[in-house]
DNA sequence: ACCTCGACCTGCAAGC
DNA sequence: TGCTTGCAGGTCGAGG
């Protein structure tokens, strides 16, 4: 579920009650994510305040008072829930949902952070501050889709020589860090353009952008911040209610859509496989 | 060096 | 109703 903007949306949603509060105690039921956590996890945040909770691609960074952060990914079913811990309050029976909540945060203003993950694709690392960018998992990132450094100029250099489609260039995170297979799909539709073009099309022999490029990071951007816009206002809904993050509901115009008919042609969307995953376009504007 | 594919997990919906 | 199958928003590492 998580791409960038559900992430910068899991982020906002945090913020708030994660910085500045120490966290007293660690929670660990299930240490099998993608990686098992780390043995010495919970001493090593025990006792720390977090100074800031950043974002890099689909990856949340705490900051910690240590000198170390906390690097974290919700894979493919991850969420978190801030729940307010009251005092002498009796705990109700452990429900369905929170069947895999692994990771538990105990905070010192009283609430608790708690994250689930039911396929546990998800990961918890902490690594020192000062070698964060010799980190493997965030070494090889490309840059922030919605940063000045992404522009129709470093798209066309990176993808010049690539002899992939356009929907498995965008959806390598080393090309550009944060897009998954449904932003991917809503970019290509909003761009016209096609997802088994060929990579190397939006550049011409030079290396240099031609108008797709710049129909592309248009269209990247765009579906990025309508998306974030989006999030924002399910946060403010979701809060009240569980405060379940991670999970909202909008209207793609492509992506599961199998058959419908296309929102701006005569076309009927269509769905392909790429590379093991489900694509989704329109043939009749989508070229 | 590049690219594709299987593997890691659970849950859910569709089909029989 | 129950079983089986396929599919799901990610990414790593093996193998071509």
């Amino acid at each position: 579920m998580p791409e960038l903007p559900e992430v910068e949306t899991v982020r906002r949603g945090l913020a708030p009650a994660m910085e500045g509060a120490r966290l007293e105690r660690i929670e660990v039921r299930h240490r099998g994510l993608r990686w098992p956590i780390a043995e010495d996890f919970e001493k090593r945040l025990t006792g720390t305040t977090v100074t800031g909770l950043g974002r890099r691609a689909k990856y949340l960074l705490a900051d910690l008072s240590s000198g170390e952060v906390l690097i974290m990914h919700l894979g493919m079913s991850g969420s978190f829930r801030i729940d307010k811990e009251k005092p002498g309050a009796f705990h109700h029976a452990r429900s369905k949902d929170e069947k895999h909540d692994h990771v538990v945060f105990h905070l010192s203003n009283g609430k608790t952070v708690t994250f689930n993950d039911p396929r546990r694709f998800g990961s918890m690392k902490i690594v020192p501050r000062a070698k964060l960018d010799e980190e493997p998992l965030l070494k090889a990132l490309g840059p922030e889709p919605l940063g000045n450094e992404f522009d129709a100029a470093m798209l066309a250099r990176a993808c010049q020589a690539k002899k992939t489609s356009l929907k498995a260039a965008l959806s390598d995170q080393r090309v550009v860090a944060g897009l998954g297979n449904i932003y991917v799909c809503e970019a290509l539709y909003r761009a016209h353009l096609s997802p088994t073009r060929r990579a190397s099309t939006i550049a011409d022999r030079k290396g240099e952008p031609n108008e797709r490029a710049f129909a592309l990071v248009d269209a990247i951007k765009a579906v990025l911040n309508d998306a974030i816009k989006a999030g924002g206002s399910s946060l403010r809904d979701h809060r009240q209610a569980d405060g379940s993050l991670g999970y909202f509901q909008h209207n793609f115009r492509v992506y599961d859509r199998e058959g419908e008919p296309c929102p701006r042609s005569k076309g009927t969307i269509k769905r392909i496989v790429q590379s093991g995953r489900s694509t989704f376009y329109c043939p009749a504007c989508q070229k």
